[in-house]
Order: structure tokens, then C-alpha cells, then sequence
DNA sequence: CCAAAAGTGTTTTTGCTACACCCATGG
DNA sequence: CCATGGGTGTAGCAAAAACACTTTTGG
């Protein structure tokens, strides 16, 4: 009885200087040498789908700390023109700026670049970030999923900006603040950010670490 | 290089009498003689994922009409205690009241079952019908699912009890017919429903076949 | 005192909810 | 003329959208 080959492909991303950024690696294996691709990787046979993506992004850079979601099953007949291998896409949230990147036998280069900016890529990983870029206008619309995106403390406008980002549109800030404030999902810490001209801003923080559904635009 | 086998398992499911009810199979081979379960099978090497649950469908009973989708991936380790098995479950729609029924080498029989009065099922394959109807109860609600339920032609009474089923609770009806005919997915065909006592229902249809997804409630 | 971003309320508009009666038909 | 479900409108309320000025700080 022969079977597909499973694989998972992560979509690690995060926001650096204002823009989305998903994580690439540069192949320097056949078949799609010097082309970019999403981080992937066989899952083993004894080996949950979301412990193969964790353990990919781990070997690709040494990162383990991130929230990881299961997406959506590829499996065009063609996507790999060497075997038949169907992936179980993930995404994948990093909110560490520093990540230690490895390079190893597979990837000869390892980046960050704005989703406007892509590159040409490997296999279907073009249709992959689509689909995830859709997905992720709806949960940052309906989850706390933005929260994952922040540092441990941040100030409410910071956090407009993930939204204004990731939405492609500009939010009226004071019902955004209303909103947010009014669904319970941060909190004053009491604190003030008084590293610049303007004036201190308040620091928040997640009430909750874990992803919850709410209705918060 | 070992991966685990790709299955898939389909939760076929459709509105009958009053209930909302998924479509099961009873085994008759190991590990769970006599158990009920979903209709699935694997998937061979060169077959897309939605090909294997139409192909599955249409050996458990001859239907070859229907919407189907992907729902998730399930993978838990021993969820098969044979073999590493992972499952990528679909949901899929017969509209069609008759369906010739067939059994073969591994189905004993085939069954309608109320989704509450679901018999003790087979592998994990309650989770899978219990997410389905999560993800059924949003569908009907932000998409044009709940119109591939009905016939070519149907009441507004019909749709909304549709609705009713699905969402599990009473809609006030003069509040759901002002919002399907305003969201546009619905016409009137002219045509009138004449085989009952009570006055003629107007009878509606789908404007476009395919699944869309606009707020409908 | 100037630049830069933080912070704050009210009004208007919109959409949702709740609610009760008359109508057309077949027997 | 009766039983049965079909069909219709409005008023009140709550949430969303639009909108502009004052405050705090460092230089």
C-alpha cells in the first residue's frame, strides 16, 4: 500500500519595523536550488504534526519559545516535483527579536522579508502565505492572537499598529483603545514607557497568555 | 525514511427530519469489529486529499454528488492502536434524500445517526464530529453552507429551520427574512410551494451554486 | 516654547432586537 | 368557517463610527 509522504511547512512570522515579515530559508538542495522556501521538513512517523514544525523551526534557528497553529493541508499532485509529498501548513509566531540563525546541509541562507516583498519561492510556498495572510486578517480580528505578537509590555498605540499592519488599514484611535479596553484581554501594568520626547505612554500587558476567541474590532 | 500513512475520514452530514444527522459506517474488521465509525480509508500516492474522500463516499454508497472541504488534520499517536495513521478529516454535504446504500469487505452496515444520539464510535472519531460541529455551527453562520443544504427550491420557513437546527436555538422570523433577502445569496423564483393546507409558501433558490461567505445572521 | 505622540467624550448613524396581527388556502 | 403556516412593519436600544482638542515630556 503506498502512501503520500507528510511533510510540514511553517510560516514564522512576526512584525519588524513596521512591516510583516515572514522567515525564509534559502534552499541549496535539489530540486529548487538558490530558491527561497518557507522552513519544512518530513514528519516522522511517531511524531505529532505540531512537534515536527516545532522541531523544524528548532533545527532551522534554535528558537523554541512560539505559539504554533495547524493551517491547512497542500497536496496539488505536483507541488513537489520529486515525490509525492503532501505538507500540513503551520504558522508560527515569534516574538523574540533575536533569533540565532543557523544555516545547515539543506539551507545555505536563513531571512526575514515583508510580505509585500517577497522573493520568488519554492515549491506552492507562494500559496501557502497567501492562504495564511488571509487567515490572519481574520484571527487578529477575532482572537487574541495579536497579543502573542507583542513584547511582554506595550503601550496601546504600539498595539494599533500591529492591527493597522496586519488589516492594511488605519484604525480611529480612540475607539480602538474603547475596544480593546472594554474586552478584558490586557491590563494597565501600572507602568510608563519614558524612553523618548513624547509623552510617557501607559504599558499594558496580556491578561491572558494563551490564544483566546473574542470579538475585538 | 518513515512517515505515517495518510488517511482521511469524512463527516458526511445532512438535515433530516428535523435533525441534523452525520452518516456512519459499522466496521467489521479489526481493531473495532462492530463499532460505528466514519466513513474513510487511505490515501494512495498520487491522489489529492479531496479525491480520496469522493472516492471513499462513492464506494460506501454510491453518491458522487456533493460538497466537500477539508476540515483538520488529526493526528494524535495512538489514535489508530494498529498502525501510525494520521487522518486528515473533510465534511461533506449529500443533498440527495436517497442514497443506495452498499456495503463491502469492511463496512457491515451504513446508517443515519441524530448527532445526539451518536452510538460509541471507533478511533478518535467523535473529537473529529464534535469540532465538525463547531466549525458547522460558524459556516452556517458566515457562509452560504447552509443554502447547499436545501433542494433546488425551498421556503423561507424550510431555510430557517435549517438555521434552527444547526445554531440549536429559535430565530424570530420576520428578523431572518429581512436579512437573507438583504445579504442578496437568495431569489424568488416566482414559483409557489402548493401541497399543503396552509396558504402557498413562495418558493426561493440560491443565486450563485458556490460557497461564499457573507455575514448571514 | 516647540515638536511629538498620548490621552480623552460626545454626537450621529447604523444595525439589531423584540414584538403581534392579518392573509391565503383546503377541507 | 376553521385550522395552519405564510407573510409583513415599527419602535426602542445598543453598538459602531466619526470627529478635534488638550496634555505631557525632552530638548
Amino acid at each position: 500500500m503506498e502512501s503520500p509522504i507528510l511533510a510540514t511547512d511553517v510560516v514564522v512570522f512576526n512584525i519588524r519595523k513596521w512591516k510583516l515579515k515572514v522567515l525564509l530559508i534559502k534552499m541549496n538542495k535539489e530540486p529548487f536550488v538558490w530558491l527561497w522556501a518557507l522552513p519544512g521538513w518530513f514528519i516522522w512517523e511517531k511524531e505529532l504534526c505540531l512537534d515536527a514544525a516545532h522541531r523544524i523551526l528548532y533545527e532551522a534557528s534554535s528558537v523554541s519559545d512560539l505559539y504554533i497553529e495547524q493551517l491547512k493541508v497542500f497536496d496539488a499532485i505536483d507541488r513537489d516535483p520529486k515525490a509525492r509529498i503532501v505538507s500540513i501548513a503551520h504558522m508560527a509566531i515569534i516574538k523574540k527579536d533575536d533569533l540565532s540563525i543557523k544555516t545547515n546541509d539543506s539551507y545555505s541562507d536563513i531571512a526575514w522579508f515583508s510580505v509585500d516583498e517577497l522573493p520568488v519561492m519554492a515549491y506552492d510556498h507562494l500559496d501557502i502565505i497567501k492562504y495564511w495572510l488571509e487567515r490572519l486578517e481574520w484571527k487578529v480580528t477575532y482572537s487574541t492572537l495579536s497579543l502573542s505578537l507583542m513584547p511582554e509590555k506595550f503601550t496601546l498605540s504600539e498595539l494599533q499598529s500591529v492591527f493597522e499592519i496586519v488589516l492594511k488599514k488605519d484604525l480611529d484611535k480612540r475607539n480602538f483603545r474603547k475596544k480593546l479596553l472594554k474586552s478584558w484581554v490586557i491590563e494597565d501594568t501600572g507602568e510608563k514607557k519614558t524612553i523618548g520626547i513624547p509623552r510617557p505612554a501607559s504599558l499594558f500587558r496580556a491578561i491572558n497568555k494563551d490564544l483566546e476567541f473574542v470579538d475585538l474590532l
